[in-house]
DNA sequence: CCGGGTTATTTGACATCTAAAGTAATTTGG
DNA sequence: CCAAATTACTTTAGATGTCAAATAACCCGG
C-alpha cells in the first residue's frame, strides 16, 4: 500500500485519482473520479473530431449551440451556455466566421450586441458531425447498463442542481 | 418546449446540457451533464486557489502528485498522472522550478530522464493549500447525502473502468 | 559493438482559456 | 434629461493545452 504499489501499476492506471489514497476523504475521491471520467471522454472525443472532421472540440461545441438556435445567439449567450469567458468566444467565433461557418450580424435591437448564426455550410457541416458524435458518446458509455446510466444521470443532476444553488 | 423555453431561463440555467433537448439520446445527456458538473467544480476551485493562494489549478495538481511521491517523479510519470501532454508538463514544471517550488535533478539511472520533486518550500506551500482545497471540495459536494455520494462514486468508478478498458 | 527501434523529454507552432482592462451602447435614478 | 452604473463585447497578456517534429539516451538483436 506504499508508493511502490502505485509505481508498479501499468500506464492506464495513472489518472487524477491516483493523487489520493485509501485514507483520504470521500469528497476528494468523488471529485477526482469525476474529473478523470470527464478527461477520458473529452480526450477521446477530441481525437475523434480531429481525425474524422479536422475540427476542434470548442468549435464543435459552439456550432452545437447555434444549431439548436437557428435564430442566432448573442456572444454573451454563447459564453454562458459554453461556460467559458467572453473573450474566449470572441476568438473561436472569429475563426468560424473566417471559415465561413457562421455569420455575425448586428443585433437590430441592441447596437452593442451581435447575432451569431450558422451559415448553410456551417449547418450542414455540423449536422454531419453531430451524428458521428452521438455515436461516439454512446459507444463510450456503452460499458454501463441502461439502469446504471439512468442512475448516474440522476445523481449528476442532483449534484448539478446543488452546485448551481450555491453559486 | 421550443427554443423560447430555453431563452427565457435565467443565467444560471445555461450550461452544456442545454445543448440538447428532451428527445435527444441518453448517452449524450449523460456526457453533457458530466461535463457540466466538472466545469462547475473546476471553475469554483480555480477561483478559490487563485484568490486565496494566487496559484493556478495545473500547478496545484502537479504539486499534489509530487507531494504523494517525495522520492520524485519523472516527467513522463507526471504527464500520465495528470493526463496531459509531456510538452505541457515541461512548461508548468519550468515555472514551478523558477519559483523555487520544485527541483529537477538528473535521474542517476537514466540520463534521458529528470526526477522532479518538491523543495521544502514547495512542500510546505502545498500542505497549506491542500487543507483548504479538501474543504472546498467537501463544501461543493455537501449538497448530496453521504449515500448519494457513495453511489455516485461507485457508478463513476464503473464508468472509469469501462472507459479505460476500451482505451 | 553497432545499427535500428523505442523511450524520455524538449521545442515550436498554434489553439484555448482566464482575468483584467478598455470601448461603446444601454439603462437607470434623480 | 443627464450622469452614473450596467451591460456587451473586444483586446491584451499570460498560462494551459495539443500535436508533431527534433534530440538524446536507452535497449536489443545480430
Amino acid at each position: 500500500m506504499e508508493n511502490d504499489a502505485l509505481a508498479t501499476e501499468d500506464a492506464l492506471s495513472f489518472d487524477h485519482e491516483t493523487r489520493v489514497r485509501g485514507d483520504d476523504h470521500d469528497a476528494l475521491r468523488l471529485w477526482l473520479r469525476l474529473l478523470t471520467c470527464t478527461s477520458l471522454i473529452e480526450t477521446a472525443i477530441r481525437a475523434d473530431l480531429r481525425s474524422e472532421f479536422d475540427v476542434t472540440l470548442p468549435r464543435f461545441d459552439l456550432m452545437a449551440q447555434l444549431y439548436r438556435h437557428s435564430d442566432g445567439l448573442k456572444m454573451g449567450e454563447l459564453s454562458r451556455r459554453l461556460m467559458v469567458t467572453g473573450g474566449n468566444v470572441t476568438g473561436i467565433a472569429d475563426q468560424l466566421a473566417r471559415e465561413g461557418l457562421i455569420t455575425r450580424d448586428a443585433d437590430p435591437v441592441d447596437r452593442r450586441a451581435f447575432l451569431i448564426a450558422l451559415t448553410p455550410a456551417g449547418r450542414k457541416a455540423f449536422a454531419r458531425m453531430a451524428v458521428r458524435h452521438e455515436r461516439w458518446v454512446a459507444d463510450l458509455t456503452a460499458g454501463l447498463a441502461a439502469a446504471e446510466r439512468e442512475q448516474l444521470l440522476h445523481l449528476l443532476g442532483r449534484l448539478k442542481s446543488s452546485l448551481k444553488e450555491n453559486a
